[in-house]
DNA sequence: TCTTACGTCGTT
DNA sequence: AACGACGTAAGA
């Protein structure tokens, strides 16, 4: 039972993340049209979703705006984004709302008070914590409206996850230049991408198999990062967020050497029709889930018909009978390891 | 019926 | 090898 009170807890907090968010930046600005693939993304998540209903079209909007060159270049560096990455700081202050309580008071300091962690937080980056308020303004608003991120860690400059967290492919995460953006102004060809690199292990426990089919962002996923315990009790809910998903993952092990029965398999040996492969759902690419919008494929999609390239996967650019079949894709992931909230 | 995207082939 | 175009399988 004690877990579930934490997990409830939990949920709460992230409620209120959410509500902070897009509180903060929906509202300024960010178009979900601005990202054409963020509205499909949003009514996938929204049809898919069954932990947090209310959540999937915020998610979906997020998972475009973050990224948007444009009004969040500011807010790159404290995500709203990294909201869902990384550890949770049980913090759901809205920053306004430490303009409530503007002079940090020892009362207001006490432990019971709800924001005395951030509070201590906050303060503790900046140096001057008796002003509460006007070390918010240099502290928490300069690096984003986000205070209920992860601040927590000291240093509110660099969220430990953000960068390492792998949602950023190696190889094309130039940082927070604009140069790669597509022509309706959005779309950094890596966003959304979830790395297969790093120690964030992508999708986590997801990662592999539901994941990958891409129905529903890798990282959409999950929680309780941290906490191990709560992330597993919920690994069910978590399929089924995306079980209803893509086919293809069922079948992602079997891509090269034997096909999915349901999908490809030819209906004699003998008669080896040649079907289509199928994207492995797991490998970089194929994890990440918006166009890139300024490569070949996307420029020329209406007669090239053929997957961004940022999106390709690794196993369908392979030779059909090449490789041996040997798996290149990481073995099932250890199925203890902590959800994640991420894109 | 429409969209997506794999497979193939010709061109650069 | 990369690219572009096309046919078409597969799914929505």
């Amino acid at each position: 039972l004690a877990p579930m009170l934490d997990y409830t807890t939990e949920m709460d907090r992230y409620r209120s993340s959410i509500a902070t968010f897009y509180k903060t930046n929906v509202n300024m600005n960010m178009n979900v049209t601005n990202f054409p693939q963020s509205a499909k993304l949003a009514a996938r998540l929204a049809a898919a979703a069954p932990i947090f209903p209310p959540t999937a079209a915020r998610l979906g909007a997020m998972a475009t705006a973050p990224w948007g060159c444009h009004d969040n270049m500011n807010m790159n560096m404290n995500h709203p984004a990294a909201m869902f990455w990384g550890r949770p700081k049980p913090v759901a202050t809205a920053p306004t709302h430490h303009h409530h309580h503007p002079s940090a008071t020892p009362g207001h300091m006490t432990s019971s008070h709800p924001h005395s962690s951030s509070m201590h937080q906050s303060s503790g980056g900046s140096g001057g914590g008796g002003t509460g308020g006007g070390s918010e303004g240099g502290g928490a608003e300069k690096h984003g409206h986000t205070a209920s991120l992860p601040v927590s860690q000291g240093t509110a400059h660099h969220h430990p996850i953000a960068p390492s967290n792998g949602n950023f492919l190696p190889g094309y995460s130039g940082g927070a230049d604009c140069g790669v953006m597509n022509k309706q102004g959005h779309a950094h060809p890596d966003m959304m991408g979830l790395s297969e690199g790093g120690n964030c292990n992508g999708g986590g426990v997801m990662s592999g198999g539901f994941l990958g089919g891409l129905g529903l962002p890798p990282g959409v996923i999950v929680m309780a990062m941290g906490s191990a315990g709560g992330g597993i009790s919920d690994a069910s809910s978590a399929f089924q967020m995306t079980s209803g998903q893509r086919a293809l993952t069922d079948c992602q092990q079997h891509t090269n050497s034997s096909p999915c029965p349901s999908s490809s398999s030819p209906s004699s040996s003998g008669t080896v029709a040649k079907r289509k492969r199928k994207r492995c759902g797991v490998c970089g690419p194929c994890r990440r889930l918006i166009n890139c919008g300024v490569c070949s494929s996307c420029r020329n999609r209406k007669t090239g018909h053929q997957i961004c390239k940022f999106r390709k996967c690794e196993e369908l650019k392979k030779k059909p009978g090449g490789g041996g079949g040997v798996l290149e894709r990481p073995p099932s992931v250890p199925a203890g390891e902590a959800f994640r909230w991420f894109f």
